[in-house]
DNA sequence: CAAGTCACAATGCAAATGCACGGTAAAGAC
DNA sequence: GTCTTTACCGTGCATTTGCATTGTGACTTG
C-alpha cells in the first residue's frame, strides 16, 4: 500500500465542504467541480474519494445526522447518569434549535436536506429512526416526570411528538427568517412546561424582534 | 391584439406543472424544457411567458401563497360571520396540514420553497407576512377566549407562534414520513385545546402507523 | 386587402454538467 | 533493485442547461 490515506477523514473533508456549500447557497447548484474549488482540492481528488455525485450526497447528509447524534450524546453524558427527566429532554431539544452559527448552519443544511429527501425516501430512513429514537427517549422522561395524575395533559407520546414537531417548526421557522431565536426559546420553554406539567417558573416574555 | 390569451391563466398553467414537478421530483432538476414537457406544451411557449427561470419560479410560489390564502379565506367565510375563536383557529390550521392528495402536493412544494427560500431571502418576503398575519390572528383569537384567568398558560402570542410552528413541524414530519396523518392530527388537536385551555374533550388517541 | 401585432414554434449556441479514462508519482512489498 | 498498488491529476466527451434568435401563422385593425 502506497501513501496512507484515511478515507473517511477525505470524504469527511469534502462533505463539509457540501455542508458549507448547500448553507450557503442551497443544494440546487452543487456540482462536481464546486465542491472541489469550495474544499480547495482538484476535481480528480472528489472523483477519486466518491464515484457518483448521489453518493456524495448521502455520504454527507449521513455525517450531519451522525454529528448531530454526537452531539446529543456528549450533552447527555454532560447530564450525569441519572439526570432530571425534564433537564434532560430541554438539553436534548434545545441542542436541536439553530441558537447559534453552528447549528444555523447545519439547521440550513438539515432544512435542504429534509426538502431533498422528501422526494428521495431511502435517504430519510435513517434520519427517521433518529427521531423515532428521540420521540421514545422524550415520551420515557415526560411519563417517568407525571406518574402521578395525568389530569387533561395530552399522553405522553403524544406530548413528546409535539415537541419534537414544535423543535422542528421553530427550527424551520427561524432559520426562514419568519422568527427570531428568542422568541423561538420562548415558545419552546412554555411547550416544556407543558409537556412536563411543571412549573411555570416566570417566563420572562423577553421577545426580541428579529 | 390577435388571439386572445390571459397571460395570467397561462402562467398559472405553467405554474402547475412546475408545482407538480417540484412535488413529485423535487425543485432541484426542474428545468424549463422539463415544465414544458409536463405542461404539455412547446419550450417556446414557456419562453414566450417567463422571460427567465427565475421569474417562473417567483410566479409559481407566488400562486402557491395565494392558493393557501385564498383557502384560509374560503375556510373563513364557510364559518360565518361570528364563529367561535377557536372554531376559527382550528380550521384556519388544520387547512395547513397535508391531510389531503392536495395539500399534501402543496406541502411539498412549500418544503421545497422553504429551503429554496432560505437562500434566497427575497422570495420568502410575502411568505414571511403571511406567517405574521396567521400569528396575529391567532393571538387575537387565543386573547378572546380566555380573557378571564390566564393562570399559568403561555401568553397569548406565544401560544399563538406555538401553534403555527407546531403545524409546520407537524406538517413537515408527515412530508417526510416521520408521522403519519393521524399522529399529526392527535398533537395538533392536543395543542389546541392547550392553547385555548379548553375542554378536554376525550382525544381519542387514535395512533394509525403511518 | 394591407399592415401590424401577437402567440407560439423551432433551432442554435455557449456554458456547465456528471462521469470515463489515461497518465504520473509515490509508497510499500518482494 | 523491480513490481504493484494506490492517490491524485488532467483532459475529453456526450448530454443538458438557460437563453437568444428567427420564423410562421393567426388574428385584429385600418
Amino acid at each position: 500500500m502506497p501513501k496512507v490515506v484515511d478515507h473517511r477523514v477525505r470524504r469527511t473533508e469534502l462533505a463539509d465542504a457540501v455542508m458549507r456549500l448547500a448553507a450557503r447557497e442551497g443544494l440546487s447548484l452543487i456540482s462536481l467541480r464546486y465542491v472541489a474549488a469550495e474544499a480547495g482540492v482538484s476535481m480528480g481528488l472528489v472523483q477519486h474519494y466518491f464515484g457518483t455525485k448521489d453518493e456524495m450526497f448521502s455520504f454527507a447528509i449521513q455525517v450531519v445526522r451522525e454529528r448531530v447524534e454526537q452531539r446529543l450524546a456528549d450533552r447527555s453524558a454532560q447530564l450525569g447518569a441519572e439526570p432530571q427527566p425534564r433537564q434532560a429532554a430541554e438539553a436534548l431539544l434545545r441542542e436541536l434549535l439553530p441558537l447559534d452559527d453552528r447549528r444555523w448552519l447545519e439547521g440550513h443544511v438539515g432544512l435542504a436536506y429534509a426538502a431533498y429527501s422528501a422526494v428521495r425516501p431511502d435517504l430519510s430512513a435513517p434520519l427517521r429512526e433518529q427521531t423515532r429514537q428521540l420521540r421514545e427517549f422524550l415520551t420515557v422522561q415526560i411519563r417517568a416526570t407525571r406518574g402521578e395524575r395525568d389530569g387533561m395533559l395530552p399522553s405522553a407520546d403524544v406530548a413528546a411528538t409535539t415537541l419534537v414537531s414544535l423543535v422542528e417548526g421553530l427550527s424551520m421557522h427561524v432559520l426562514t427568517g419568519h422568527l427570531s431565536a428568542s422568541e423561538a426559546v420562548a415558545a419552546f420553554e412554555a411547550q416544556l412546561a407543558v409537556a412536563f406539567g411543571a412549573a411555570p417558573e416566570a417566563v420572562p416574555a423577553k421577545k426580541g424582534q428579529r
